[in-house]
RNA sequence: GGGAGCUUAGCUCAGCUGGGAGAGCAUCUGCCUUACAAGCAGAGGGUCAUAGGUUCGAGCCCUAUAGUUCCCACCA
C-alpha cells in the first residue's frame, strides 16, 4: 500500500491530525491487564494558573520517551495526567484580577470567594492541558486528576487526620515566615535569600541607673519597638558586669535586661544584640530560653501597630527610615556603615518576609524523614544521576517542622474544628462536626494547607487511594518521576516521605533529574527579564518533533541546558531528512509492494545494513535502561543519517536502476530497515514517524503500537560488515584524493583496484562508479600504471590515471606523509604489544584489538611501499 | 560557613563500567548528482582548566589549585 508524502516536511499539516488519531482509537489508555508488566509515570503537576514553558516542554518530552518506550516494550504503560492547584500562585492572580474589577476579597466573602475561583479555573485549568497535548504527550487523559478534585481532597483529609491521631500533626504558638504581601505563612522551603545591599545601625541603649550605654549594631532597627531585653555571650569579659542590669529602650522608655546567652557570638559587631522575639527566629528561641515577653509590633501587612502612635500605620521601611532619624535626634545613634546581608524573601513574590509570632499547623517531621532517608540509602528508590541524593539527604537530616497553615482561602481547608462554646477542638474527616463535650456546632479553621501537603500524595491519590483500587493496587508504587532538580525539596522529598507514612511503599523507584532550560545566554528564561522562549511558538514553527528532539538531545540527566533556536533547525533538517529518505523509498516502490521480512537474496550491503541496524536497537535500549536519551537520541542520529542515508541509500540506487532480482531485494531491506527505524525513532519523534509509517505500512496499525525493536542474533553479520567496510574505505579515499586535487565529480576517471579481496570489490563494482566517479572499474591482482594518481586503503592499492593531474614530486611527498602516519599507528601498536606490562594485565580483548589494528597498518604500509617505489622512490 | 556541579574544536555541548578525542553550528573547498540546498562530497581546527598521583594505559579514578555556576546555612 503506497501513499503519497507532501514533497517538504510540514510538521503543522499533520500533527494535531495524528494527535486526534491516536486519541479517538484509544491508543494512550492503559489498561489494569495482569497479563502485562505494569510501567507508571505520574506527571509533575502544572500549576492550574500557569502558561507552557520550555521547562514543562523538556519535562513532558522526557516522560513521553520513556513511557512510549515502555509502551511498546510491552508494558501496561500508564502516564497519568493532571493539575495543581497552585494555592498561592492562583490566589494572587485571582485577587489581582478581582482588583482590576474593583472587588475584594472580602467584598465576596469565602463562599462568593470560591466560587469565582472555581470558575476561574474551568476557564485557565483547561489551557495548559491543551498546550501540553501541542508536545504529543501519550498521557491517559481518562484519567486526569486535579489536586482539589474529590478523590485527592479525600486523600487530604485522610492524610491530615491520620498524622494528627498519631501526633504527626499539631499545632502551636512558633515563630514563622510571613509574607506581608501574600498575608499569609510560609513555609521555609519556600523562603528564598537574596544577598541585598543594607546598613549596620550602631546604637546605645542607656542603662536605667544612669551609668552610661551599652552599644550595639542592628540590620533592623525598626524592630526596636519589640525588643524585650539585650543579649551579651556569658564568657565575654567586657560585659561580664552589666548582667543582670536594666537599660531604658528609646523612643520606647520600656526597661528591658541585659541578659546572657551563649547565642551571641563576641566577635562579631560589639557582642551585644538586641533582642526583638517577637520579629526575628533567633530571638524568638533566646526569648523563650528565658522566659521573655513577645511584643508583636507589626501588623499584617507590615505596618507598625497602633500602641506607637508615632509610628502608627507606617510600614516598615518608613518606619526604619523615621526610627533611625529619630534616634540620631535622641542622640542614640553611634554610627552607620554600609552592610550585606542575606534576606528571606517570599518565593512567589519575592517581599522581604516578615517573622512573625502566630499559632500554625505544623507537621512533626523527624519521625517521617527517617524512612525516607532509609529508602533512599537501600535503593528502594533510585535518582538518576545520583549525585543528587546528597542534597536529598542533607536536607532530610537537618529537617525542621513543617508549617503547613496557609491564611489564603484557595486550597484544601483544614480539617479541624474549634468549639466557641467550651474551646474543645477536634479534627475530623467529616465536614460539619458537633462538639464531642458540650454538642454545639464546631467551626472550621480558616486556614487551609500547603500546597505541597496535597503534591506529596499526588503518586497514590491520583490512583485511588485511600481506597484499595484496582489501579492503585496495579499501578502503584510508580516506575518513574521524571522532574528538575529545583524542586527535589518541596516536592520530591514530601513525596516520599507521605508514600511510606501512607502506603509503607516508596512512590516511585526512580527519580530522573533533569536541569533548567536557560536562554541562549545561559540565564534562566523569566517573566521579568522578557527572555522566555514560548515552545508553543517553537511548535508553530519547527514541529512537536523538532522541539522534542532539540531537548532530548546533546542533555545529560541532572544538567542544565541552552535553548537556541540553532538547535531546534537542526532537529528541524534531521527530521526533513528522515521525511524525504521516506519519500524516496515509496517512490520506486512497486505498486504491489508488501512488506514480507527480509529477502533471502541479502547482498553484502544488505547484511551490512541490518547488521548495523541491529546493532543500533541493541545500542538505543541499553541506553534507554539506563535512562541516557541524550545518547540513545544521538545514535538515532547519526544512524539514520550516515548509514542510511548517506550510505545504504546510495548504494541501493545503482541497484534500483538496474531493476531484477537485486533491487527487489533492496527495495525490502529499505522498507524493513526504514519500518525499524520508525519504531526505534518513535518515542523521541512522535508525529512524523506515525505520518510516514502510516503511509509506508499496509496494516493499518499505528506504529506507537508496534513491538520496540531489539537485539537479534540472526541478524548479526560481522563478516559483512567488515567486508562492506573495505568498500566504504576504498570509495571515501579515492574521494579524498580527488577532492585534493580538485577533480570535479563530473569529470570521470578509470579506477584499478589492486586488491586480496577480489571478491569483496567484486561485489561492490557499481558503487565505485556512482559513489567514486568512475567511469570504469578494473579490479585485479596487480596493476603497474605508469604515471597514475594512486589512493591507499588497508585492503586495496587504487590507481587513477589521470596523468595530467599527476606531479611525481608532489605524488611521493605525500606518500612519504601518508608513510609517516601509517608509521606511528606501527610504532603505536607495536611498543604496546612489546610492553610486557600491557601484554600482562591487559584483557585478552584488548590484546587481540592491538593486534589487529598492527596487522592492518602494516597491511598499507606495504601497499605505500609499493606505490613508493613505482614512483622511483626509496623506501 | 558548608555541599554539589561545571571547565573538552571559534560557539553550544556529548563522551556509557579507563584502552589511540566526537556531534551540531560556524569557517574553508568543490558540487543545484531527478529523496532532501532544511541537501551532497571533502578539509582545517583540541598538550580534554592547571599541578601532582594511581595504572601496562587517564578526558574518565585519587589529591591539591584556579576560574565559574548553583543549592543549603539564624550571624544580630
Amino acid at each position: 500500500m503506497k501513499k503519497e508524502l507532501a514533497k517538504t516536511y510540514e510538521p503543522g499539516k499533520f500533527e494535531d491530525r495524528i494527535y486526534k488519531y491516536w486519541v479517538d482509537n484509544g491508543c494512550f489508555r492503559a489498561e489494569v491487564d495482569s497479563k502485562k508488566k505494569p510501567y507508571t509515570i505520574v506527571i509533575p503537576p502544572p500549576n492550574i494558573t500557569g502558561q507552557l514553558h520550555m521547562g514543562h516542554a523538556l519535562d513532558e518530552t522526557l516522560q513521553d520517551i520513556l513511557i512510549r518506550w515502555k509502551r511498546m516494550s510491552g508494558y501496561s504503560a500508564l502516564w497519568l495526567p493532571g493539575t495543581d492547584h497552585a494555592a498561592i500562585a492562583t490566589e494572587v492572580k485571582i485577587v489581582e484580577a478581582m482588583r482590576k474589577e474593583g472587588i475584594t476579597k472580602e467584598d465576596l466573602g469565602r463562599d462568593g470567594f470560591m466560587e469565582r475561583a472555581w470558575k476561574w479555573k474551568a476557564q485557565y485549568g483547561g489551557r495548559i492541558v491543551e498546550q501540553l497535548k501541542k508536545l504529543g504527550s501519550s498521557c491517559d487523559w481518562s484519567r486526569e486528576r486535579f489536586t482539589m478534585d474529590e478523590g485527592c481532597s479525600k486523600a487530604v483529609k485522610e492524610s491530615f487526620v491520620t498524622y494528627y491521631n498519631k501526633g504527626l500533626i499539631y499545632r502551636g504558638e512558633r515563630i514563622i515566615n510571613w509574607c506581608p504581601c501574600c498575608k499569609t505563612t510560609l513555609s521555609d522551603a519556600e523562603v528564598s535569600y537574596e544577598d541585598q545591599a543594607g546598613h549596620f545601625w550602631h546604637l546605645r541603649y542607656p542603662f536605667k541607673d544612669g551609668s552610661g550605654y551599652v552599644e550595639l549594631a542592628t540590620t533592623r532597627p525598626e524592630t526596636l519597638l519589640g525588643d524585650t531585653a539585650v543579649a551579651v555571650n556569658p564568657n565575654d569579659d567586657r560585659y561580664k558586669e552589666i548582667i543582670g542590669k536594666t537599660l531604658i529602650l528609646p523612643l520606647v522608655g520600656r526597661e528591658i535586661p541585659v541578659i546572657a546567652d551563649d547565642y551571641v557570638d563576641p566577635e562579631f559587631g560589639t557582642g551585644v544584640v538586641k533582642i526583638t522575639p517577637a520579629h526575628d527566629p533567633n530571638d524568638f528561641e533566646v526569648g523563650k530560653r528565658h522566659d521573655l515577653p513577645m511584643i508583636t509590633v507589626m501588623t499584617e501587612d507590615a505596618r507598625i501597630i497602633d500602641d506607637y502612635p508615632d509610628y502608627a500605620g507606617m510600614d516598615r521601611y518608613d518606619a526604619r527610615k523615621k526610627i533611625v532619624e529619630d534616634l540620631e535626634k535622641g542622640g542614640y545613634l553611634v554610627r552607620t556603615e554600609d552592610h550585606a546581608h542575606n534576606v528571606g524573601t517570599c518565593y512567589r513574590c519575592h517581599t522581604t518576609v516578615e517573622p512573625r509570632v502566630s499559632t500554625q499547623w505544623f507537621v512533626k517531621m523527624k519521625p517521617l524523614a527517617q524512612p525516607a532517608i532509609d529508602a533512599v540509602k537501600n535503593g528502594e528508590t533510585k535518582f538518576v544521576p545520583e549525585r543528587f541524593e546528597k542534597t536529598y539527604f542533607h536536607w532530610l537530616e537537618n529537617i525542621k517542622d513543617w508549617c503547613i497553615s496557609r491564611q489564603i482561602w484557595w486550597g484544601h481547608r483544614i480539617p479541624a474544628f474549634y468549639c466557641d462554646e467550651c474551646g474543645e477542638m477536634a479534627v475530623s474527616k467529616e465536614d460539619t462536626v458537633i462538639c464531642p463535650k458540650c454538642g454545639k456546632p464546631m467551626r472550621q479553621d480558616e486556614d487551609t494547607l500547603d500546597t505541597w501537603f496535597s503534591s506529596a500524595l499526588w503518586p497514590f491519590s491520583t490512583l485511588g487511594w485511600p481506597e484499595k483500587t484496582e489501579d492503585f493496587e496495579y499501578f502503584y508504587p510508580t516506575s518513574t518521576l521524571v522532574t528538575g532538580y529545583d524542586i527535589i525539596l518541596f516536592w520530591v522529598m514530601r513525596m516520599m516521605f507521605s508514600a511510606l507514612e501512607f502506603t509503607g511503599k516508596v512512590p516511585f523507584k526512580t527519580v530522573l533529574i533533569h536541569g533548567l532550560v536557560r536562554d541562549a545566554q545561559g540565564r534562566k528564561m523569566s517573566k521579568s527579564l522578557g527572555n522566555g522562549i514560548d515552545p508553543l511558538d517553537i511548535i508553530d514553527r519547527y514541529g512537536a518533533d523538532a522541539l522534542r528532539f532539540m531537548l532530548a538531545t546533546g542533555n545529560a540527566p541532572g544538567n542544565d541546558m541552552r535553548f537556541t533556536e540553532e538547535k531546534v533547525k537542526a532537529a528541524r533538517n534531521f527530521a526533513n531528512k528522515l521525511w524525504n529518505a521516506s519519500r524516496f523509498i515509496m517512490m520506486n516502490l512497486p505498486e504491489d509492494f508488501v512488506l514480507n521480512g527480509l529477502p533471502d537474496n541479502m547482498t553484502i550491503e544488505d547484511k551490512w545494513v541490518v547488521s548495523r541496524f541491529n546493532t543500533l536497537a541493541k545500542e538505543v535500549g541499553q541506553n534507554l535502561e539506563a535512562f541516557e536519551l541524550g545518547v540513545a537520541v544521538q545514535k538515532l542520529y547519526d544512524f539514520i543519517w550516515d548509514v542510511y542515508c548517506d550510505w545504504y541509500i546510495e548504494v541501493t540506487k545503482p541497484r534500483i536502476q538496474a531493476g531484477g532480482e537485486t533491487a527487489a531485494a533492496s527495495h525490502s531491506v529499505l522498507v524493513w530497515v526504514m519500518e525499524g527505524i520508525l519504531k526505534l525513532l518513535h518515542p523521541f519523534m512522535p508525529y512524523i514517524t506515525e505520518e510516514i509509517w502510516q503511509a509506508l505500512d499496509g496494516s493499518g496499525k499505528p506504529v506507537m503500537l508496534e513491538s520496540f525493536p531489539v537485539y537479534d542474533e540472526a541478524l548479526d553479520y560481522a563478516a559483512e560488515e567488515e567486508a562492506f567496510g573495505k568498500i566504504i574505505d576504498a570509495i571515501k579515499a579515492v574521494r579524498n584524493r580527488r577532492a585534493e586535487m580538485n577533480v570535479p565529480p563530473a569529470v570521470k576517471a578509470q579506477l584499478f583496484i589492486e586488491t586480496a579481496d577480489k571478491e569483496v570489490f567484486e561485489s561492490g563494482r557499481m558503487f565505485f562508479e556512482r559513489l567514486a566517479s568512475a567511469s570504469a572499474v578494473r579490479i585485479g591482482d596487480s596493476f603497474d600504471i605508469a604515471d597514475s594518481v594512486t589512493v591507499v586503503t588497508h585492503s586495496a592499492r587504487i590507481f587513477i590515471p589521470m596523468s595530467e593531474l599527476v606531479d611525481k614530486e608532489k605524488e611521493l611527498a605525500r606518500l612519504a606523509k601518508e608513510k609517516a602516519a601509517v608509521q606511528k599507528d606501527i610504532d603505536f601498536s607495536g611498543n604496546k604489544l612489546n610492553n610486557p606490562g600491557f601484554m600482562a594485565k591487559a584483557p585478552e580483548k584488548q590484546i587481540e584489538a592491538e593486534r589487529a589494528k598492527l596487522a592492518k597498518a602494516l597491511e598499507k604500509m606495504e601497499k605505500i611501499e609499493q606505490s613508493i617505489k613505482s614512483f622511483g622512490g626509496k623506501v
